[in-house]
DNA sequence: TTCAATTATCTAGTATACAAGATATATTTG
DNA sequence: CAAATATATCTTGTATACTAGATAATTGAA
């Protein structure tokens, strides 16, 4: 709470503009660790490595933190549409300033869970029906390459994991732990996506599937829905195990497709929380 | 450059926490335009609508120039992969101070453009080569869906406009004019997803061809290959004009492989510019 | 000369102050 | 009382100052 103490140590003492010559990055070799140079003394040793791919596993930054948090808080439907977004008060309950917190909050704009209105204030954004529909369209695409790819890659050691996967979901909806269930779903599709050597596909697809777990949210614990997804992320497998890829792709269609049921239905039960897009349904296309 | 001038009129009174009524928006019909409330004046008259999918047309921010202006640079191969992103300067030569530039740079990092060091520096991100290979894969699959809902969606005006973006497109091909060429290229593929009533998978699409372009940029420009380009567009659209959904994918498959061709080669030419990601090649799934 | 430790100087991350605009409340006027 | 205007107070957007950490340059010792 308190202003932290500061005192001015730099001056203004003007700095030569151009003095610094942009280091070029020295590690060449792309391929594997072709560790050739020992030329270089142990500089980059705990820095983060330019790979690509692997979200910098730094020490946590604020940002990141109240990013998730507002994250979960919106896909649970803990925080529902056009909930205002007060960063202020962000501020005061994670004791920081309002940059952090703003750098969060604009993630969460790019990704279309608030909606920034300039000067006036930020909102929880509507789930847009149209992307629900779209997701949904786009995953079924993706998943079938997936499993594709998986059916044709997967060793029988990783089908064995895939089927931990699914007997631990057993599990959890014996014990009707549905949090955990749907995390051991996401690790699921996550990991044959990793037997497909396709782990960028399946971020594209989580991407996606924010608008459509926000909507999924909505709809009761149906009972018996965790016992039939289990049933058929094991079809899936079966298939994958016969390498039949055909097969395993209609399973997965057949498991995705209980998604789709009845938008209309909620999007009746709870009109403010939906936003139409009309821009849809508009058909020029120059 | 010279520091704006400032002056504090506002005090450091104490407000009322909790006083200000979460404003509930007030447009409730989500359909159409159902503009039945003249209830309410002139209230949001210049404001951005909540409707989504449509990026806010406010005036441009400062962060959103930057942005656009690094972005097109780094795209283009202008800055090449490993130029150091310094935010000091571009904000002595935008004008402007750190803040904006820093959300510019943020959003780039979001979209894997650049790479930021945490107190060390922000460096145009290689191209990484696993994102390129999903990246055609998932392409594929999604162009498909959107070539086949348009097959079955078109009406005749529709294929006009697309045949008029193809005779564009010979035009510019005729006149060798590349940037041009590739914008009405652009232009072709994001109408058919308008006719398909895909427009968001055009997004996730572009957003995946991101990298792919910086991959595009560094290909020479090959004899003929526009026109070919245009020949294979024109016969995507016959297919979709005929009806015959499965031909017109065939045809967007055969334009798309086009991209996948010599990887190999570039990656060798400049090793630099590419990353490689061997997470990709891991086989653990748990 | 070579290698290690020190110092200097850069960077991103954060905090805070101010500016410009929008909504809500209070006030005035018919 | 109703409607239009004026004022107050909130909001996001921006500017600037400072902190902590990492790289690069310098210095010193073997």
């Amino acid at each position: 709470m308190a202003a932290i103490g500061q005192s001015t140590h730099l001056g203004e003492g003007g700095r030569s503009e151009g003095d610094r010559r942009p280091r070029e990055r020295t590690d060449k070799g792309t391929m594997a660790d072709s560790g050739t140079g020992t030329r270089l003394r142990a500089r980059r040793a705990n820095n983060a490595p330019p790979a690509h791919g692997i979200r910098a596993p730094r020490a946590a930054k604020n940002s990141e933190i109240v990013y998730h948090d507002l994250r979960s808080d919106i896909i649970s439907m803990t925080l529902v549409p056009g909930t205002p977004i007060l960063e202020r008060e962000i501020t005061e309950r994670y004791g920081i300033s309002r940059t952090p917190v703003r750098e969060a909050v604009l993630r969460l704009a790019e990704e279309r869970l608030v909606d920034v209105l300039p000067k006036s204030g930020t909102f929880v954004s509507r789930i847009p029906l149209s992307q629900l529909r779209e997701g949904i369209v786009a995953r079924r695409a993706l998943e079938e390459v997936i499993v594709r790819a998986a059916t044709a890659r997967a060793t029988p050691s990783q089908i064995l994991s895939l089927r931990a996967i699914i007997q631990k979901q057993q599990e959890l909806a014996d014990k009707g732990d549905e949090p955990a269930f749907h995390r051991a779903d996401e690790e699921f599709h996550a990991s044959i996506a990793t037997v497909a050597h396709y782990p960028g596909i399946w971020e594209v697809i989580q991407q996606m599937r924010v608008q459509i777990e926000r909507y999924r949210r909505l709809t009761l614990p149906q009972a018996g829905r965790m016992q039939l997804i289990v049933r058929e992320h094991a079809a899936v497998i079966d298939a994958m195990e016969n390498c039949d890829a055909d097969k395993a792709v209609a399973c997965m269609n057949v498991h995705l497709d209980k998604l789709q049921l009845d938008i209309a239905v909620f999007r009746d039960l709870w009109p403010d929380y939906f936003i139409y897009d009309p821009a849809v349904d508009t058909d020029l296309i120059a």
